[in-house]
DNA sequence: TATTGTTATACTCTATAACTATA
DNA sequence: TATAGTTATAGAGTATAACAATA
């Protein structure tokens, strides 16, 4: 193979994978791939997780609170809490001081459910924490949370 | 307000923010939107500038190989090809050795263009890096690197 | 048979605009 | 008028299957 022509299927990446960008986005995409395994048997999305998770710590949250903390369009909660909601384990409850906004909850079988969950997430961060070292982890979150304020 | 029932707008999700999947989804969105606002004057998408940035270094790499080296789905990059290819920044050129194969060159123009954009995309390596500290910046990138290759 | 580029399909996500019902 | 939930739509990304040309 010529030095100058690229025949071989192997590429020289070394430009970008010297980049926070590229490094953050592919670090992301094997976290994201190990989430979906640890879930894909419970048929949950980690958007799904992420909204039963802030439903148990603030109970009673409306889809407009829910979409503004977890970064989402609002439009985009409504069919998340559908799926939710026809699977039984969150409820929407009208609130009677403000008929236009839903009060999410879970009912005991979304508890239950999140009981699960919790199991095999917590089994997937301890898998990425070991992988990389507790202190190499403690840093990546400090490093990322700041990171996410970036203007 | 009642401690109980979440009548608030603003929700409690520090169970969450201590996990590294939602900590690395928060801030890959965060550069990838400094990187999107970067490029957005030219036009042109990460993954078309990854790609651009990609055969720069192998000139004449085939799609499939920058399909597989960039991680993305071969049918994918064959209209991510196209545009760059309207656009008059990169050539198709059959392989005559195999001619099943593509071999993608960057035109002059297109040389022209991936320097505009590696001066922003230095901008804004350079703003990321300022931003949590170039010590953080590195430890970052490395551990990054390492979580990229989780099964 | 296997591979490259391609087409087609379907599903998810993201981003907006606009509607309704309420306030 | 403004807000919560919803509907609708369009664009981008992801994942597969399959096909034609070629090996």
């Amino acid at each position: 193979m010529s030095p100058t022509r690229q025949l071989q299927n192997k590429l020289d990446l070394s430009y970008l994978e010297s980049t926070i960008g590229y490094a953050i986005k592919r670090a992301q995409i094997a976290v994201s791939r190990d989430i979906h395994g640890a879930f894909d048997e419970l048929q949950v999305t980690a958007v799904q997780f992420s909204v039963l998770s802030a439903v148990a710590d603030n109970p009673g949250a409306s889809q407009a609170a829910l979409a503004a903390a977890l970064g989402v369009e609002r439009p985009r909660m409504v069919p998340v809490i559908d799926s939710l909601e026809a699977r039984g384990v969150v409820r929407r409850v009208v609130d009677p001081d403000d008929r236009r906004s839903r009060r999410i909850h879970l009912t005991s079988e979304g508890k239950a459910t999140l009981d699960q969950l919790m199991i095999r997430f917590e089994e997937h961060e301890r898998r990425v924490r070991s992988f990389i070292g507790e202190s190499s982890a403690r840093s990546l979150l400090s490093i990322l949370t700041a990171l996410a304020e970036l203007d």
